[in-house]
DNA sequence: GGGCGATGTTAACGCTGGCTAACCCACTTC
DNA sequence: GAAGTGGGTTAGCCAGCGTTAACATCGCCC
């Protein structure tokens, strides 16, 4: 190994912290390539020049490192969109803050959103449950917004809504024939688009 | 078993036809759930009545019922595509027609769509390329509409925005709070109308 | 300077699960 | 009514893979 540990964290864990990261961050790469499934141990161990069963000194299993990477990020992506909304001067500034917020964080994570939106339910009844409910509070947190903005929406069309407004965001994966900002500028428009058109007749 | 095959085709291989389609839907359902790799053999034969390696007399190998069905449904979708496009009078009908045709794919058939987001590369090479190849040709159709429709657009732009657009439609699965009529509506409304926004400043 | 805890290594175990083998009907057909 | 064929059954093989065990090493600390 030529390269150690830089100058992670400081403390006596900095370097334990960063090991994991390192391993989640590969790990995720993988799922995201070839599915929960499809990965084996061996190949996240190689991905980050460690082979097999090491992992097992950071992870209690192979499920412990999707469940970590799923809460993590469904837990953030929560706790974004929440501030963001509560910062925001009103309703319609508030949208605009949420349309920014997921397609600064999907366009910065396409791993994890891929992950998350594929093998959210290889994990066991209680981590997947945990999930789901930070997922379901954050599209609560999308309804509230758009329902503030149009009085017109019932729940259920709102809920919808903001359900097509977060897949036509989380598409970007799939696509990266432009560079990043082109791209947000984009996505940003788009949605905004749909949503003005969601409520029309 | 109570219900023989009732009345379906006529011809010697009327049952058999009938047969390895109902394989095949009861194992998009469960892929669909638990994706491809989560879902075993025992489990597919299970959902039609009959247990375990008796899928053999109908397919080569359970890859081969994934090949089959994602085979299928991209061709589908690039042919009815197709057509619609070229029986539109214009281009702001033929749009219009091909985001009819998407949304009625998409409710019509939400297992398939999901498999299709989530198992492409369990495929082997050679079939996983086939598949590529009809969903390329998909948005290129897409691209090619939106760019009569609109002539500012440039390639990039137009591709990015018909696949933010297919993913705004394709995330049909995951939210059925709405009745069909209703949830069309809605995602044609939004569909337009990201796509008028796509374009603009 | 001798433990000891954190981190890796390789070997091996055990289960799951796809697939094959061998055997068994029913039903059609000459 | 014997033969063939299509479709099903159960038992079992075999590979892959997640996980554990047993053992090494290095750096810190009293």
């Amino acid at each position: 190994m030529t390269e150690e540990v830089a100058a992670t964290e400081p403390g006596p864990a900095g370097s334990a912290l960063s090991r994991r990261e390192q391993i989640l961050q590969a790990a995720a790469e993988l799922f995201a390539r070839y599915g929960f499934h499809g990965v084996g141990i061996d190949d996240i161990g190689g991905a980050v020049g460690v082979s097999g069963p090491a992992l097992y000194r950071h992870f209690r299993s192979k499920e412990a490192m999707l469940a970590e990477m799923l809460t993590e990020i469904s837990d953030k992506l929560l706790l974004g969109g929440h501030s963001r909304v509560d910062a925001a001067a009103g309703p319609d500034a508030a949208l605009e803050e949420l349309v920014r917020w997921h397609v600064e964080f999907a366009l910065t994570n396409p791993a994890l959103i891929t992950v998350h939106l594929r093998d959210l339910d290889s994990l066991s009844e209680p981590d997947q449950h945990r999930v789901r409910e930070s997922q379901r509070a954050y599209v609560e947190v999308w309804v509230r917004v758009l329902r503030a903005v149009r009085a017109d929406l019932d729940e259920h069309t709102a809920r919808a809504a903001a359900h097509a407004v977060i897949g036509l965001i989380n598409s970007t994966p799939y696509s990266t024939h432009l560079d990043t900002t082109a791209m947000s500028a984009l996505l940003h428009r788009m949605a905004l688009g749909a949503l003005s058109a969601g409520s029309g007749t």
